[in-house]
DNA sequence: CCTATTTATGGTGGTATTGCCATAAATGCA
DNA sequence: TGCATTTATGGCAATACCACCATAAATAGG
């Protein structure tokens, strides 16, 4: 079970639509704090902390430059994630066109 | 932002440990309610909830035969999710090794 | 018909997550 | 030095999540 915590760990640093929005952003490349939070739209505390979150997941890494810190995404396998998603949500969307129309 | 919240839908299903563990499991065969509630260890009602967590996130299926419900993994992406997971855990001890061997 | 089995759902208490505010710490610049 | 900028963190209130208990609904078997 414990290996299943870790994934699940994983997993929760991902559900969350800014942290996917961030996540996604930061594969062109790297953003600053100042940046990623015009981009989101909340707070500039929020978003230091999914930045967080997403940090102690292993999922995003930094650069220190002078006062600014710059988020980059540290693993590249993200694209097998977000295919599954997608998948996922066709799928859904067409059950649904399906249910609809019966 | 619509488009986010959908994504981080799915990634908020996966994003619990007994629920991977059913996940998994369903990926070999389809199996029933008290099959599951055996082997994830919780109460019952505790898993028939995760199991309409899964199934509201179109991640898995149903059928029913007379009183037994069989529940079976509808999506045929979590290949992609699984690896990803699994490369950031791997990534994730080769730098806790990395911190503690300085 | 009565009972046992299987599953789903409402209720409840405890815990975790999330967002904003205020503020501290660090850096850069005049 | 004084001040603005950039991040991170503590605090707090609102919300969401999770686990169990109790129970209802449906079916199967005697």
């Amino acid at each position: 079970m414990r290996r299943y915590e870790a994934r699940a760990a994983i997993a929760k640093a991902l559900a969350h639509p800014s942290r996917l929005l961030i996540l996604e952003t930061l594969e062109k490349k790297e953003r600053s704090v100042t940046e990623l939070t015009d981009l989101v739209g909340a707070d500039q505390s929020t978003v230091s902390k999914h930045l967080s979150v997403l940090r102690q997941a292993g999922l995003v890494d930094l650069r220190k430059e002078g006062v600014t810190t710059f988020y980059r995404v540290k693993v590249c396998c993200l694209s097998g994630f977000w295919q599954c998603i997608e998948t996922v949500l066709r799928e859904n969307l067409k059950d649904q066109r399906a249910a609809i129309g019966r």
